[in-house]
DNA sequence: AATGAATGAGGTTTCATTCAT
DNA sequence: AATGAATGAAACCTCATTCAT
């Protein structure tokens, strides 16, 4: 904190557009957060959006940066999929706020940023629905459409960013675990 | 339409809250859309907030309509939560625009009006823990974190809302289906 | 006064920008001067540029249009030219203010306005040229460069913005007069 | 260039106060062109209007010296006359930028640097009258407004500004004595 | 000599809301 | 029921200038 003040700028930021979205929080509001005049902010950020951008950006690349590794690692299909739920898990809930703005704030970029994190988004996806298809072929799943299983279990794993608290009963991992047992096993006796 | 000129508003509201966001939209963006002034709105609606109450609580209210009846109805807990998926999910899908502007932007409202939608949100998710536990103590589900269980499913329904077009390969129903199935004996094979 | 607002405006506009120049001129003075609210300027216009645009258009459409009717007049080509000196010289002195704007302003417009006005302003410096080749052709005038001829004829008449003061010792109509005398018999005895 | 740092900041901001107006000419603009910091730029000069002040009076300084010369030449009017058409037009053609600024935008210094500059312009027209009263006195001009006769000349040779081009079909030269001979012989045949 | 962080005032524009007609 | 003028606050952003390093 102080070394790199562009960094705590978008701490700043992304502490506030979680807390009241991205419209509803001022450049005044960023600049009061980390104690400098409106119009200072503007040598470190070109414009509000711009901050926006680098948020949702850095967001999905960690998202896609741990699922490639997960994809390249020579396991089975079903320990990759366990793999990635944990991941995706555990990393939204270490950073709860940042995956809000991604998940919620993203739609308020202007169209050409918003392509960009779009396209990011979708690869994403495709991550999740490759080690799918690659489990079928190996039988370990059973066949399917990969594609909404995906769906299925990423928008279980993102509404954690809407429940999820520090300290609770259970550990990201816990949960994280809980989750690839839900989803490979079913629910039912 | 045109009988109810509230209702044109509303519906005005949610097609314009859902596409650019509630804080993106103006006034005037409503009034165009009715074709009204406007000032004239303030005939009908007393506030911009208010709209986005009405809406969201008329959003939330629907699901937990439809749950309330399943839980009173006469089938077994597997069967309830069947259909409580399948209810969800084609909810979601005939009502994308209200959903989302539940989901994304209920936040938005004035503490004193959220804490009221927060509350309906609450009592949904004990509806679904409430089948789940049955089901655990029937014996229909294998013991475990009801809430969790419930944050799952619900999760992947509300996700929905982000991906889901008309005329797709899958209709609600069969999507419904498809989910229930995967939580219920998960994708293992 | 008072009927149009828009037309009250633009007056004020045109007081302003002639004193302080475009962009030293507020749209906070542009209120002041008409006695509104600086945001209540925005009913009736759309931008401040936009004001400039109607001001400088207005302008050099009231040039060009005495200008067609001139060489649409059945007269020599001498009177024709004597007529354009008279009805732009007494053009400027009744409009001071606003040719000021248009010959010191108009290229603070953005360059898709910006070029507008220069196509028009391009066809005044043509009509000109046009009496005064017709001139030359009917053996009224010397042979002679008949753009540069009208640009020496232009910069005099239009310098007039920065000197002329009404109530001085010659009328608009005199000044008019003996420019063209100028023009015509040169100062050489 | 480079050997007198003030000089080559003058020449930036003549450059873009020409271009782009001075109030839309930021320093940072000034800087950039120069290739120093905006900050830096404050060890040279004390102020944009500074800039704007030292560029007019070069300006205009320019102009009286060698009118003054001219009046002090031991040759006839009317050849002062057509020397001092010929050294007007020269100069502006040959320091468009500079006259431009000196035109167009004296009027946004500060009431007391506008004042100065005032004085010296005002100056330059008293130069202009002696030469043309001289004439009119050893009666080789006719007796006319030696004012009026001189602002149409210098409206004629100021105009130059708007639309010399460097490389057009007539050198300055070539133009100084054709307006010369225009204001002595007019163009009637 | 040069930097670059910081200021604070002011720029244009948007907006939810009110109210007389 | 509907208008449209008007408000006043707040939005994002720019800018000339200062100053410690």
């Amino acid at each position: 904190m102080g070394i790199n003040k562009y960094e705590e700028i978008a701490q700043a930021a992304i502490k506030l557009f979680e807390r009241k979205g991205y419209h509803a929080t001022s450049v005044q509001d960023i600049a009061d957060e980390v104690g400098l005049q409106k119009g200072s902010l503007y040598h470190y950020i070109s414009s509000k959006e711009e901050l926006l951008m680098k948020i949702t950006q850095q967001s999905i690349n960690g998202f896609n940066r741990r699922m490639e590794k997960i994809i390249e690692s020579q396991v089975s299909s079903k320990d990759k999929l366990i793999l990635a739920i944990q991941h995706h898990v555990t990393y939204v809930a270490r950073n709860m706020e940042m995956t809000t703005v991604l998940l919620r704030e993203a739609f308020s970029l202007e169209p050409d940023h918003h392509k960009v994190i779009k396209e990011e988004t979708d690869r994403y996806l495709k991550l999740w629905t490759t080690i799918i298809d690659e489990g079928v072929q190996a039988d370990e799943f059973k066949p399917g459409d990969s594609r909404l299983i995906a769906l299925a279990i990423l928008g279980s794993a993102n509404w954690l960013h809407r429940w999820y608290q520090e300290g609770g009963k259970m550990t990201p991992e816990e949960i994280g675990n809980y989750f690839a047992q839900i989803f490979l096993e079913g629910i039912k006796k």
